[in-house]
DNA sequence: GGTATAACTGTAGGATCTTACAGGGTCATC
DNA sequence: GATGACCCTGTAAGATCCTACAGTTATACC
């Protein structure tokens, strides 16, 4: 069979049903473009009180390992940018932004020992609350990888959007039931002119209907999300995308 | 000169100081891929009660005046598209899905008449709840252009990302003094809270302080929000991307 | 006709939030 | 030493929200 181009990749991607599925279009993807191993991993908010965290890797279990219990995380440079940013970036960039750091630069050693010494970072923000990444990595030396690198991002931008969306496809079962939310019309409406500062009695007027009304369907939106009150709903609300103030 | 690049425009838009550099960013990218036209625009929340809208266009006048008087953006399914996905859309691919619909044919047919005949629109989600979108053009029919649409498309999509960052520094003055509300650790942390669906007690429980503090900070932090009351401060606190809530 | 969904309404007590009163303390910077 | 930024606290009245009580109406679908 002929070698896969970057549009089978993503053709693969829209049909993908597993995660099994997701993670060979990954390899596909790294194997196309030279990249050694990959990293995906998203947070999306949920009506429970904690997101739902998904990954899809590649890479070392011992270095995973490693990086959980040293809660790597909030010191990571690709994961900080991504939370940030959503434009590419390079791990050569980031290690030298880093120069007076140490415990970054120890942070990026450490990785290398685990053949993640190169490598390129894409954010995905969905707007629906959700939040993003992939790290497609290599185990050439940075200045030595910095040109293959170059040459895939626009396609590993690119990948990483549609990735992200067969992920929420793929995970849809597990996702839907915390995440699929319907708020009717009304309650939408309350939330929204809540979210805009409106008290219930100014909420009744601008929708025509009696406090008691706008209560009673904030209740039942509340009931929906899974929380205790307004402000709370609000927050929620938001978060899930499901209203969207001060937008026209 | 030699033709410019791909990443000559990338660069291009990393230094530009003014709308004019980034307009000609844009009209280098579309000559470049034999798009004949482009518009971008951006919505961004404020502490004003309305969001900041950007728009920078080649679009013919005459059509923007007409979009705008029609309220065309409440059925133009490419703003549809980018308001909730992530993945950029050909308008083929629109055209074909509003099979049904006339008043969106017939929106087609109406662009078509000022030279907006095949395209593909892009777009952005920021995390800190902006979003933008831009959209290429070709007189071309749809079936004659798909093929450097889709040549094109990654670019785009990368292309598109860094055409946003380009916007929100070179308009971070008009932004700033609407967008750069700084709350303090205190404020954030009491918002988080409340987000969270914690009465004024409980937060001040949680914090070590007392109620009145609690109340204190969401007062300063309502404020700087120019809200009235601690939804609408979640809410924009939220939009603005001031706090995260349920992410850890 | 039964069932489900959505929208709508009233009352009342208690919980919670908002505002206005009036302060004290630390820390960095000029 | 003054100034500004931040953090902290108390009381009390009034506004607003939440909950639990108990319903009506319209529409769509089986």
């Amino acid at each position: 069979m002929a070698v896969k181009t970057y549009h089978d990749i993503i053709d693969a991607l829209s049909c993908a049903a597993t995660v099994e599925d997701i993670h060979e279009a990954c390899s596909e993807f790294c194997r196309l473009y030279d990249f050694d191993n990959f990293i995906y991993g998203a947070r999306i908010p949920t009506s429970l009180s904690k997101p739902y965290f998904i990954y899809i890797s590649g890479y070392p279990k011992a270095w995973r390992e490693i990086y959980n219990s040293e809660g790597y995380q909030r010191i990571d440079p690709t994961v900080i940018h991504c939370a940030t940013h959503i434009t590419p970036v390079t791990w050569e960039r980031l290690f030298r932004q880093s120069r007076e750091d140490r415990r970054i630069r120890e942070f990026f050693g450490e990785a290398s020992q685990f053949g993640l010494v190169s490598g390129v970072s894409f954010p995905v923000h969905s707007g629906r609350g959700e939040s993003a990444m992939l790290s497609l990595s290599s185990a050439e030396a940075r200045q030595r990888a910095a040109r293959k690198i170059q040459e895939a991002t626009p396609f590993g931008q690119m990948f990483t959007a549609y990735l992200h969306e067969a992920v929420r496809r793929v995970f849809s079962q597990e996702i839907l039931p915390l995440t699929n939310v319907r708020l009717t019309e009304r309650e939408k409406q309350c939330l929204l002119w809540c979210a805009e500062g409106k008290t219930t009695w100014e909420t009744a007027r601008i929708l025509g209907i009696s406090e008691r009304t706008v209560l009673y369907h904030i209740r039942n939106a509340s009931e929906k999300l899974n929380v205790t009150n307004r402000s709370h709903a609000i927050a929620r609300a938001i978060a899930m995308g499901l209203i969207t103030p001060e937008y026209s």
